[in-house]
DNA sequence: GGGCAACTGGAATATACGTTTCATTTTCGG
DNA sequence: CCGAAAATGAAACGTATATTCCAGTTGCCC
């Protein structure tokens, strides 16, 4: 009955704390107990908006079972552990589509505004995406690849070329050699050829993809040089040379696809790069600092 | 008391449509219903868990305005006027911060993914801070400064150069006439030199500001060119030689800040400037064009 | 295998909730 | 200024809710 008396384990009052301390009893729970946990945990909104007997019956169980749960995990009966689930979401920032649409109402018939508003709407569902799909093992294995590279090639034309303008900053600041294939003089094949396959090579392209890049990557490909393609879509030409490939779904708005995604990624791999390196001794940035 | 029949007006079923309702009708509805419906729009999330109780002593009417509300809207209860607010939170998309507590977790010690959600997440923030402070009107003063100049010059060093590297393509597939301020063979000074005050600049650099950055916005000022500056703080040295500027506060991660915010904004600019011009006969794209 | 504690299901209960009702006040046209 | 209609405040009401209680079942230790 009095299950509450639990003065040396304090009961959480956040979501994520709740959860945790879940997933780490839920072994030693009563059967019911951890059932309906396990359910409260896939279905926190069930729990936010639902009553006793509705989710009770959701989640197959009794309703008085819920009010146990609750007890069991220290609290002063359900509502006290909705309330968690509520909190949740109460104080959740608002999605910028949502305050997009606020802005794009309190502009009025503001053209400027809306234009505004779409690319950064687009820009955030591009990293929303990006945040829902990413693979952390591709991350690892280019990581992997690039940080063994002797010089690491950077390959961006046209729309995708800040992105290779950013990286290339910040490898200089990491102390990372690299070298920018895109050369105001046309020597850019010529740049290639000098690569060998102790090096490595990013390549970035979109559909539709520039047909210089392509033939780049496909040139490093066939001397022997790891490329890590960052591209759009499985059937892109570039993802059949690469060593691994991201597919990064950019949003884009009026014809310009965002970059955001890929900004962020291409802002991961470089000081991630640098960290790897610097764990295994450094053993190339080293080298590139002495010259 | 038979309120509801009102087979012209469907009722919404969703919270932007009731959000528009009610501005809409705001302005006829009885001082109360006004009053909590005003409320309502303000406070949403105390609607959508609160109690007729609650929410009545909180906006200071009496339960029964409640369940009026809900009646001179035409829902058939207030229970059915807060299923809407509770549907509103119910199915929002998970915002890339709660994802990535996931992601930490599932990824576990891996750093390099912790790395990789780092910089997710702090393109996330920036760009819903950008929506969150986005002022329409000094977009609006940029554009119509930028779009009408002869030539527009692009400054931008270091770390904020991918920003000039994507205006300059997209102000090529525009047809608009631009100048990038970077040359390789240092003649950087002498290309501002060719600006008048027919001409317009965009400026961007954050904190800490490239010297050289700052001496040309400078001089195009002397010059009499007006400058569209994108920078992180009123107190930006670039911001007192502004025309009008932009404060975007990018979140950083690793010491690298994100560009994500910015890149949204410098997407949006040429856009801008294009349909603007299009739509006053486009007096100095056409000239561009001819050249 | 017996006995005890823990767990579970289902009904009983007190409470809090949304809603309705009605008296009072306010608004506004004539 | 009067009177009808609308709006409002306050209390009463029926219902659905969270919770408790108790009987039946399961699991486990001696």
């Amino acid at each position: 009955m009095d299950d509450e008396p639990k003065p040396p384990s304090r009961v959480p009052r956040d979501f994520e704390s709740l959860r945790s301390t879940i997933i780490e009893r839920k072994a030693t729970m009563p059967k019911r107990l951890a059932q309906v946990a396990a359910f409260a945990l896939s279905n926190p909104d069930e729990i936010a908006f639902g009553t006793t007997a509705s989710i009770a019956s959701a989640s197959e169980v009794q309703p008085s079972t819920l009010v146990r749960l609750a007890h069991h995990l220290g609290y002063e009966g359900f509502s006290d552990l909705q309330s968690i689930f509520r909190e949740r979401l109460r104080d959740r920032t608002l999605t910028y589509e949502e305050r997009l649409v606020t802005l794009e109402q309190s502009g009025g018939e503001d053209e400027d505004a809306n234009l505004l508003s779409g690319f950064i709407s687009a820009a955030g569902q591009s990293i929303n995406r990006l945040a829902a799909t990413v693979q952390s093992d591709t991350f690892s294995k280019a990581v992997d690849i690039l940080a063994a590279a002797d010089t690491i090639y950077l390959i961006a034309k046209r729309r995708s070329y800040p992105l290779t303008a950013h990286m290339s900053y910040a490898f200089s600041k990491l102390n990372i050699r690299h070298q920018i294939v895109a050369s105001p003089n046309g020597v850019d094949p010529e740049t290639v050829q000098f690569a060998t396959p102790k090096d490595a090579a990013i390549a970035a392209s979109f559909s539709p993809y520039a047909a210089e890049s392509l033939g780049q990557a496909e040139m490093l490909k066939e001397r022997g040089v790891p490329v890590v393609v960052i591209t759009d879509s499985a059937f892109s030409p570039l993802a059949s040379n690469a060593a691994c490939w991201f597919e990064v779904a950019e949003a884009d708005f009026a014809g310009f696809r965002s970059l955001s995604a890929s900004m962020a990624l291409t802002m991961a791999l470089p000081v991630a790069i640098a960290e790897r390196r610097r764990k295994l001794g450094q053993p190339k940035s080293k080298k590139a600092k002495m010259e």
